[in-house]
DNA sequence: GAAAACCTGACACCGACCTGACACCATTCA
DNA sequence: TGAATGGTGTCAGGTCGGTGTCAGGTTTTC
């Protein structure tokens, strides 16, 4: 496969290419837009991983510029720690996903390939499972058919959870994940939103199963 | 396997190297940037455990030399509690784990088994032997397609045993693993949690043998 | 046969976890 | 500008389950 990166933080553009490249992927590096727009004159990707802020402009007018060219090559959208709001403007804009930074290399691999196999057989972003329908692009959840309401740090807790069901989360990962560095939250924070999404799950088959001293599993009870 | 510790701090590096030669590894130690970078041109590592705060300049510049110079060599980060944003900021440098310090030997033990056991089986981390399926990530167990709900202690018990089977671990090797310093266990502890841990193997083909004096074996009776 | 090493059922304790209530802050609206 | 609203994290009190110890039994060793 082979990949356009464009990221202009150069130590992060080298973490990603190699890594990309361990998994035998073929991957060009753009750190602007013009750079990027030229390769994408000039080669053919089979995916896209766009910063959004870039020096000489914002992403997203290079994501609208690329699909009004009516290409379909897929993009994932690498944004800082942010709204909502945010990622709804990408989905409009036509982003095929998103990851914020910072991230696992391993999460940003496992997007990865979600988005080709989706491409493959051109399916949508929504995960439907355990009888929940969730939306993360959108922030949007329904639990058999009722649509419910997530607020934003319930929504970033069950994405976090189900792109690994199975897996455990000590308090500590969800903490780093779930919070920036400078608010420092105690582990009762944890506990707390654990228990909000659980309440919001309780219709569903997805259970929140809790492994004392060791953190908490999604697991479907089907 | 071959370990490389970067690590400044005298005592701890003692303390961790002598840990891990007792699991058979190789381990050499370097205590500043300069030497660190000495050790990689000229050795093959499977493993680099590296240290934040050296004398001679910060481990991320390293870590970023070694990811830009195309080695896939798994890095575990060691550092200290205070230092959070660091955490995060490795992981997008391309580091594998991090350790917060101070840590218990056995977690870092457990860090550095997962992230070879990744590595190795391209995030094949499932375990079957003996007529059991053992997930150490998801902390499941099943025998004979039924699950079994492990605890803490049993399942890192079990992780310990199974990924050194035949081997004999006496209990105060298991106690220094299970157990950390400050916590003073007797040794009967050590019988309960192998009981226990038989009971739930009992209807495998594994089997923990009794070496009296010497210590206790997993053994596959196939 | 005695001592050492090990096994095991029972039990009490402590800390991990849960949860309802609340104070705080930002945003929105009158 | 002030009030209202809604999301957020802390706190305190309570529950409960994992944990390690103990005592008494069993097995092995010399």
């Amino acid at each position: 496969m082979k990949f356009l990166l464009v990221e202009d933080h150069q130590e992060l553009a080298n973490a990603i290419s190699s890594r990309m490249r361990l998994d035998g992927h073929v991957i060009e590096h753009a750190s602007n837009l013009a750079d990027a727009t030229a390769f994408v004159e000039t080669g053919e990707y089979d995916l896209i991983l766009l910063d959004i802020m870039l020096p000489d402009g914002d992403g997203r007018t290079f994501l609208k510029a690329h699909r009004a060219s009516d290409l379909d090559t897929p993009v994932i959208i690498l944004t800082a720690r942010s709204q909502v709001s945010d990622r709804i403007g990408s989905l409009d804009l036509g982003a095929d996903d998103y990851v914020t930074k910072p991230f696992d290399h391993a999460e940003l691999e496992a997007r990865c390939r979600a988005v080709l196999r989706r491409k493959a057989g051109k399916s949508q972003t929504v995960i439907k499972t355990g009888g929940i329908v969730f939306d993360p692009v959108a922030g949007q959840m329904a639990v058999r058919g009722q649509s419910v309401v997530l607020r934003n740090r319930e929504l970033r807790l069950l994405e976090l959870l189900i792109n690994a069901q199975g897996q455990i989360f000590s308090k500590q990962k969800l903490s780093d994940r779930l919070f920036s560095y400078d608010d420092d939250v105690s582990e009762n924070a944890i506990e707390v939103y654990i228990g909000r999404l659980r309440k919001h799950l309780e219709p569903s088959e997805l259970k929140i199963t809790t492994l004392r001293g060791l953190g908490y599993r999604l697991d479907n009870d089907a």
